[in-house]
DNA sequence: TTTTAATATTCATATACAATAATATTTAAA
DNA sequence: TTTAAATATTATTGTATATGAATATTAAAA
């Protein structure tokens, strides 16, 4: 895979508002995935299926944390910029 | 259409290869289709549709000269800027 | 005004994606 | 060791996307 691929599809991961709006709530701290669910309103296996998108693009990490599994972004910072530089007003 | 959703179409647009690489090449200055078309090595109703989608999202636009169209980056620091951090060795 | 070059659009088809329901897996607590 | 809670996976179905071929449009040149 190129890089051009990469990048491209590490964008495509973040091109949907649900993983988008994911990756907005875990800039605030980290969230199990029953937290994203009920953040977002939406179904538990849609929230598992997104944030395995993003886990597959190298965009957010995850660690059990008993019998929960705790979703957080895996360069914060990148994902601020990006936004910051998406949304600031030109 | 909110912001995110806003956002997240943007990021769409440019999360394809092809049209991430348009993106690339517009950086180093405007291209008219046919350009694009050979630059790329895609067919012309391809590059014309994918250009279509860039120009929709606000992503380039376009003017006419003669009987060329020439497309451009709209915000071309913005791309660069995205590129820059995208693409950043961390 | 015809013709030609460049670009856009339409149509068809194949593939990918998104959401849900249902089920499976995993872990911890009872 | 069962049970329950949390999460993941699978299967299904509908929708969206990508591409190419064919056709239409547009603008300039002949």
């Amino acid at each position: 895979m190129s890089r051009n691929e990469m990048t491209a599809s590490y964008l495509k991961a973040l091109g949907h508002p649900v993983r988008l709006m994911i990756a907005r709530e875990l800039i605030r701290g980290q969230k199990c995935v029953g937290e994203v669910e009920s953040t977002l309103h939406i179904r538990q296996a849609n929230a598992s299926q997104h944030l395995s998108i993003l886990k597959i693009n190298g965009i957010v990490d995850c660690i059990r944390k008993g019998n929960l599994k705790c979703y957080f972004l895996k360069e914060p910072k990148k994902i601020e910029q990006l936004l910051d530089i998406l949304e600031r007003y030109q």
